[in-house]
This record gives C-alpha cells, sequence and structure tokens, in this order.
DNA sequence: ACTCTCGATGTTAGCGCAAACATAAACGCG
DNA sequence: CGCGTTTATGTTTGCGCTAACATCGAGAGT
C-alpha cells in the first residue's frame, strides 16, 4: 500500500479511505490512486484489515452436506445474496451435531462477521461459543419457536402434516411414512411429528408398523416401500418425505406394475424437476430452499449494517404440488 | 492470549506454541494451558496469526454453479480432504470468466494459501493475479495440456470420444450430439471435438445439423430430443453429455413410445443412480467427481508441506457403463 | 570442571492495515 | 473580517499474534 501511495503522492490513509470509501476522498485524488494501484497491482490485504479494524466481512455457513443437492440451493441463495461484498466460507457437519461444533469452532477462529446454520439443534458448546461470539446468527432448515438469533424458513411440521392431512382427505386408510434418520436430524423429527399429529386430528391411529426410517438415496426408497408392503400389504399410500426416496419408490411400484395411485399412492417432498418428469407425476411438497438462502443472508447483512434487527423469524411456506401420485 | 498466558503462569509465546505445535511444549506446561484455554473460553484469533506468519491455510474453491449436484460432489470431496486443518471460500464464477476473476480477487485478498478451479479457461488479468500471488493452484473439470500449476481431472475429449466410437461400433449411422452451451465452457468444448474427432477416426462425416447446445435441465434434455428428430428423422442415436439432459431425453423418448434404443439409442454422461433407475437404464461415461476434488485438495496440501510438487497433472480417468438404452 | 548441545521458555519487533485524533485549507455568514 | 464549520488529508498508535533471536538450565562428553 506504500508502494501505491508514494506512486499516487498521496499517504498510505488516504489510499486505505479511497479502497474502502471512494466518496471520501477528492475525485482527482481517487482516480491518481486507482492509476497507482492498477499500475502497481496493488492487491489489498483484508487480513491486515480486519485485524485492525476488528472485525472481518467473512460470513460462514454450515450445511449437513455439501453433496445434497437441496442443500446446494439454499448455498446458491446465500451465496447470490452475499454477492462479492462478503466471501462465504462453508462447512458441512456430515450430519452430526459435533461436526458442526467443530466447524463453528474454527469460523470463530477466523473471525467471521456472521453465520448461517442449517440446523436448530446445537450442542450446548456451540451455543455457548456462538453467544459469547456476539455475531449475527441464522438459522435455517427448520422454523423453531425459540431461534438462537433469527431464523428463516419453513415448519417442516406444518408441511408434513398437510400433506398427511391430504392424504386423509382423499381416503387412504393405511398411510405409510418413510423419512431420513431422525437421530440429529430434527428436520426428519418434525416430520415425523407432523404426520402423527395429522392422524390425531382426525382421531386416527397411525400403525407403527407403517413408520419407517430410510437412508437417503433412489434405490434406498425403492427399499422402504418394498419393506412397508411386506410389513403391512394393505398399505394404501405412503409419504416419503427426504431428498428422492418418494421417486424411488414411484419407480418400484412401476418395476413391480403396481398401480399408482390406484393400489397405492407415492407422495414425496422437496419437489424437483424430476418429480414432475416420471410417470405418473409426483405429488410432493416444494419448499422455498433457494430462497430460504437469500433471505438468511439478506438478515444477516441487514443485521451487520442495522445493528438492529426488524425480524427474527421469517416463515417463507411451502407448497403443496397436487399431481397424479395421489 | 494474555489471560490465558497469565492464568498457565506462562508468557504468551509458550501459549501460541501450545497451539501450533503442542510438542514444542513441555508436557505439563500444555496441560496447564490446556485448561486455561478451557477455563477462559478463548478462542485463537487466527486473523491475528494470518498476518503475523504471512499466510493462512485457507483454501479457496470456485466453480461455475453452487447448485449444480455434479460439482456438489467436487466439493465435497475438496472439503473431506481439508479436514478441520483448512477452511474452505467458495464462490461461484456463474459460468463467466469475469465471475472467476472477480472471486479470485476477492481470495487474493483474503490471502487464501491455494487455490482450486473448476475451469481451465481464465481472462488474462486471472493468470497474471494467480502467477503473481505464487500461491499453488489446482485447475479440474477437464485435463489441459498446459496448466498453471497442477491439474487433475479427465479429458472430456477421450470420454465423448470413446463414447462416440463406441455407438459408431455398435452400428449407429445418424449421430446426434446435445452438449451445455459451449461459450467459456471448455469441458462442452472438448466433449463435442471428442464427438467429431471419433467420428473422423472412423473416416465418417458427421452431419453439422446433428449438433446441438442445449442449457441444462432435465426438460432441456426432452426439447433437444425434439428438435434433433425433427430436424433429422433418421437419427438413430444421441449422445448428450451433460447435466441431467440424457435423463430427460430418455424420459421424452417413453413419452412418444419410441422404443429405446432400437429406434434411438440414448446415451449420456455424468452417470448417476437416477441413470441406472430410469428404463431402459441408461449407458452413460461416469466421472470420478468425488475424487477429483480429494486428489486436488491433497495435491494442494501437499504442496503447502513440500514446497515441492511431485505430479502436475493426474489423469483419473473415466468409465463407459453399459446398459440397455444403446 | 568446562564447553557443547539441546530442549524449554522468554523478549523484541513488526506483520499491513484502520481508528482516532490532528491538521490545514476552503468556505460561509453575520 | 473573524469565527465556526466543513472537507480533505496526514500522523500516531495498536489490533493479536508469530518470526527471529535471546536466554537459561540440564545433561553429555572429555
Amino acid at each position: 500500500m506504500e508502494d501505491v501511495a508514494a506512486l499516487a503522492a498521496v499517504s498510505a490513509m488516504t489510499v486505505s479511505r479511497a479502497l474502502r470509501d471512494p466518496t471520501s476522498v477528492n475525485t482527482e485524488t481517487r482516480l491518481r490512486i486507482e492509476a497507482a494501484i492498477d499500475a502497481t497491482g496493488y492487491v489489498p490485504n483484508r487480513i491486515a484489515g480486519s485485524l485492525a479494524s476488528r472485525r472481518t466481512n467473512v460470513v460462514g455457513l454450515i450445511v449437513p452436506s455439501l453433496r445434497n443437492s437441496l442443500f446446494a440451493e439454499t448455498i446458491q441463495g446465500v451465496s447470490d445474496a452475499l454477492g462479492a461484498l462478503h466471501p462465504l466460507m462453508i462447512a458441512d457437519s456430515g450430519y452430526a451435531l459435533a461436526g458442526e461444533e467443530a466447524a463453528i469452532r474454527a469460523f470463530l477462529a477466523q473471525r467471521i462477521c456472521g453465520i448461517v446454520l442449517h440446523n436448530t439443534q446445537h450442542t450446548t458448546r456451540s451455543r455457548t461459543m456462538l453467544e459469547d461470539a456476539g455475531i449475527p446468527c441464522v438459522e435455517t432448515g427448520n422454523l423453531t419457536e425459540r431461534p438462537l438469533d433469527m431464523t428463516v424458513g419453513f415448519s417442516n411440521f406444518d408441511a408434513a402434516c398437510a400433506m398427511t392431512e391430504y392424504l386423509i382427505a382423499r381416503g387412504y386408510k393405511n398411510i405409510g411414512f418413510v423419512s431420513l434418520p431422525i437421530r440429529d436430524n430434527d428436520r426428519a423429527a418434525e416430520r415425523r411429528a407432523g404426520f402423527l399429529a395429522a392422524h390425531e386430528r382426525r382421531g386416527l391411529v397411525p400403525d407403527r408398523e407403517l413408520l419407517l426410517e430410510s437412508p437417503p438415496g433412489l434405490r434406498s426408497g425403492g427399499h422402504a416401500l418394498a419393506t412397508l408392503i411386506e410389513r403391512v400389504p394393505a398399505v394404501d399410500a405412503v409419504f416419503l418425505s427426504g431428498d428422492v426416496l418418494a421417486t424411488g419408490a414411484l419407480l418400484e411400484a412401476n418395476r413391480r406394475g403396481l398401480d399408482v395411485p390406484n393400489r397405492i399412492a407415492i407422495v414425496g417432498s422437496d419437489d424437483n424437476e424430476l418429480q414432475e418428469a416420471v410417470s405418473p407425476p409426483l405429488t410432493t411438497l416444494r419448499f422455498p430452499r433457494y430462497q430460504i438462502g437469500h433471505q438468511a443472508a439478506d438478515m444477516l447483512m441487514k443485521q451487520l449494517r442495522n445493528r438492529s434487527r426488524d425480524i427474527s423469524r421469517l416463515d417463507l411456506g411451502y407448497e403443496l404440488i397436487e399431481r397424479a401420485s395421489a
């Protein structure tokens, strides 16, 4: 920076100012400085700047998995909202609370200015670290009642409940429910709770044999369908809530020559192009995952500027997409 | 850190050492320091550390898009290989060279210690910035002859060539080729070149009418198939190289009642669970995307330690997965 | 006993910036 | 015309750590 300052015949401080707030220096001076930067190929050192100002503009994001395309939507939303102003540091928790804690610790050491979490369950240590750090934090993935700081998303409970009531209303009697493993996964747990609540509201008692946990994956969805049919031959509908499980189940049903939806209805969640393209097209829940990421980052940035929060809980809802599979 | 040092009755320097290399301090001292860290809730400031040591341990990664599940595999590979030692900063270029340049500039300001790029085309400014920065750089996505520094991946040219020769060998005469838009996408360009080269090797002249560029997406693959059939009714095979184009085309063929592979063969690339699950299962190319990310990060870290490179070009190859669609 | 080495720790200085304050010139206004 | 006020820039200091060197005692070899 000294070199640039010398070349532009100003002090380093003026260069620093020109870089951070171009309006704060005289236009002529600014142009001289810009020319000097160009000539020297100077690249500002944000590390030094961050140390001096005691804050960075880096935002941290922790998702359960990086390879899951669902989270990819949210990641893209966050990245787009942050734009060029805030570099993005990403880590995956591996669906484990301990993994999240390790990532939080690493991020705090990097003195991130804010954090987005795709989880609402945390170790106590994670909680205290985040509180002590005093940085804005947005939890996404599931809308909790008592967020650490801010939260944006949709209610997995409500969504699953709505889908289940939809199936009940259409006359299905023996409805199976398949979710991802519930351990350390509040989203899956909420959905199962929603499934059960819908039955309770209608005065029905769900068959526990029809509740299943399944790893993610297309094939896994097929297995889940097979398991449920074997356990309870009378099953007439299955709600597979997670990833591409429903698509896998549908393909399996087709393979077995089961008539969907007359012999068995299949519905899913996390709508995507594929679910519409299969035959019959799947009735699913659609979640605004990109928007969640975008809004989360927006809320974070707003709080970084204002130092005052306007909303701390934002429900972006869900859509039930009716197609031919139920 | 002063607090920790006082509590452990040592100097700040010893605390710093204990943190960076626990073996360099006496075991008793280390335990006292660890206890003090625990008691005070001290979180090291890597920003200050980085400034003093003039290096960070942050690795940068730039992909064309964050929402694309193909890149997600590579991202996960990079993240897993880096582990807890190296925080990961991610940006997307939006499939644009200018976007990549902006991300590189931002990363260099953050003084990343190394970078992984999923692209082998760069603006001249990008190139000079990376050279001047003098940090290790791994290019993935397409194996270039003259990498900036290191490269790991597979040859899109070879893979497309092999698939095309496979189709030719099976007797298909009018082979269509669909790729993603080629502008600023060396991978798509290489694949088309491979397609053309395979014809040339066999002394065939491909019909230019059968070359198509298509945006990504399932539906888009269907459209591409429709377009090719309309243009050249005699088309008897289509190679859709990119994303889920082939799956979309297959679903469209099924919808139209076209016999695959007897009326028309459909083959794709980027194998995944879905391509195996559709009917008929798709013949595709499989690329080791996770491994590419993992190896790229490994090469980066090895060079950060050794300061000497052992390999600068690593071909992880591809597989041609034969199934029933051709 | 004397140096020599080596492990363990301390001291000094400075990384490259930005906050806070200082300065200096230009401006407006009664 | 003198005063406060504003705009544009400079100076000093320190952010929290680590590199480099200094120190200091314990053990080894002769």
